[in-house]
DNA sequence: CTTGGCACTCGGGAGTTATGAGTGCCAAGG
DNA sequence: CCTTGGCACTCATAACTCCCGAGTGCCAAG
């Protein structure tokens, strides 16, 4: 049906057109890449090509673009993995050695992956899912208020304010930090709120107001980073692509909503190996006429996250796979190593 | 030199410019309003406008249009202050009602100043020089390494991982883990390197080693936080007003630099009251043609961080003004509260 | 199946013109 | 001295036309 020939010239319609942002003749594409054939045999496969979908052309007198489709029959069966160069490896090494804290590996991923790709970076945050409790520490504020530090295996820290029913003495708030830590140390978050909900029979009755306050807080922290926040970066780069492709405002707008961040992540089939999602695909809508990249990672072998590259359909698929692929692993073993 | 009505003409142009987005003629002025003068008038007036470099046109044939010296003085002395709506302050109220928590606050004031103003919001977090310590934890981590937790009277939590030179026992830990809290505890964030600084003397011999280490990422957090982060959200505010008149490339890369931001809303004058900074005026190179309104905002009286929106000069000045003074107030109150 | 030839299409740039909003200036009137 | 109506002038913008050439589809021959 598309024998080898057809298969090549939609490969380098779909690099030519990525690379120079205009539509690629019959012409053109015979005497920039070395085929031993005419023009007019490309122009017999491009109109095939085009009967099936897989290219079309703007306007009767222009050359072809690839359609989505085409886009992913590249991405699926054409195109190699392309080597990150050796600069690209020390700079993905030498941006992440340095952070020291789970917020500082979270933005220089994402600047590291806008620079890298030169699109837009997504970054979920470790979802708590897969972490263990560490430690809970309560620490009086004033008044009547607590602040409740939950800390999790992954070296993460969430924090919340508490009021308190009733006050507290500090040996009363000793001795319920001592009962949530004798409880909860090392164990899975997931079970967490199972554990908790368990403990009000094992106090006395006096204590249960106040420590129903500090549970109910703790099961909302759970409960509201069971799927982590995700941020972004690199907006500039959309600015420069989407010339005037595609709606640089509604882009944005869908850039700043958390919910269609973590669908846009979220959704991605096989959560271990890199996804492309192209176009029309995309199960964002507004973001239709954007490709997505992401992958999964994590600390250990668990996913815990996800993070990749968002921009115009008409992009370095095996660049931004590389990169996203690369990028993942080394925040994972650096999540690993912490 | 400048009349009353000549300053009501170049009031009535900024605020026609600013809702219209096109140059404003003689005519057209003297019909929106009801000037009792012909266009002709208006016309001498705003000949003299221009020649003062208030006002300016785009080509000879059309209306005249605020410089960066108009807006400078409407702002200074022809805006009254915009009252906000009651909708508005529902929605300041609401908004930031639900926040429980210092990151909480910051995002949902970026989103708030953004769909009040339709502009980019910019808030920097807290700064800990005024915040007292509340509390120092010290958490084991799997291998010689500990989670160090630290804890502001501003409920703000700044965590870190510390590699340790030898281990340390629990009794250990917990021995270090007394005498920070013994030390630090209620005192400025300010005072806190010079007491940490005369801690190891304190110390066994045997336990310096260690101890120093943590004194040191104590010493780190404090430091890198000396200036709080800031982050914007609203871009996608800028891609609508930034039509075709702002090098939108430019903004967006300049707010994606830390040290831009800071500059941004570090160098303006006066902290407490509203500062305008209309275009040339900015400090930031690349973001000429921008004008940026701040205010600093804080939990006491003290200002401990700034806020503001950035947008094109063509901006609604006392909106903005309105708006940034008010969610700043509300900020500060619920800083103040918790 | 491939290739050269050839007529055809049509987007986009260059050149032209018409339009009208807006201006500056001037002389007359308050 | 300020205001006003009149008037000639400017010039960006839009609409229109024309033209070019890249690129196509088709066909007949190899």
């Amino acid at each position: 049906m598309l024998d080898d020939r057809k298969l090549e010239v939609l490969r380098t319609i779909v690099e030519d057109y990525v690379s120079t942002n205009e539509p690629v003749g019959s012409k053109a594409l015979v005497d920039r890449h070395s085929l031993d054939v005419s023009p007019a045999t490309i122009r017999n496969d491009m109109a095939i090509l085009e009967e099936q979908g897989y290219i079309t052309q703007p306007h009767t007198s222009a050359g072809r673009v690839p359609t989505d489709k085409g886009y992913r029959l590249f991405v699926d069966r054409l195109s190699g993995v392309k080597p990150l160069s050796v600069a690209e490896r020390r700079a993905i090494e030498t941006f992440l050695a340095g952070a020291y804290d789970l917020d500082d590996v979270v933005t220089r991923t994402v600047r590291l992956l806008a620079q890298l790709t030169r699109q837009v970076a997504v970054v979920q945050y470790p979802s708590l899912t897969r972490s263990a409790v560490r430690h809970v520490e309560l620490v009086p504020l004033a008044g009547r208020r607590l602040l409740l530090v939950l800390i999790t295996g992954s070296g993460h820290v969430e924090q919340r304010a508490v009021d308190l029913p009733d006050a507290m003495t500090d040996d009363e708030i000793a001795h319920l930090r001592a009962v949530l830590n004798a409880s909860l140390d090392g164990r899975w978050i997931t079970d967490a709120p199972r554990i908790v909900s368990s403990l009000p029979d094992r106090l006395e009755p006096a204590a249960r107001p106040n420590a129903v306050a500090v549970f109910s807080a703790i099961l909302e922290i759970l409960v509201e980073n069971h799927d982590g926040r995700v941020v972004f970066g690199g907006a500039a780069n959309l600015a420069a692509a989407a010339d005037l492709s595609i709606g640089l405002r509604e882009v944005l707008e869908a850039l700043e909503e958390q919910v269609v961040l973590i669908r846009l992540l979220g959704e991605a089939a096989e959560p271990a190996s890199v996804t492309v999602r192209i176009g029309a695909e995309n199960p964002v809508e507004g973001l239709r006429g954007t490709s997505v990249v992401t992958t999964g990672y994590g600390g250990g072998d668990q996913v815990v996250a996800r993070l990749g590259v968002l921009g115009p359909t008409r992009m370095d698929y095996p660049g931004a796979m590389a990169a996203v692929r690369a990028v993942a692993r080394y925040v994972s073993q650096i999540l690993a190593g912490s």
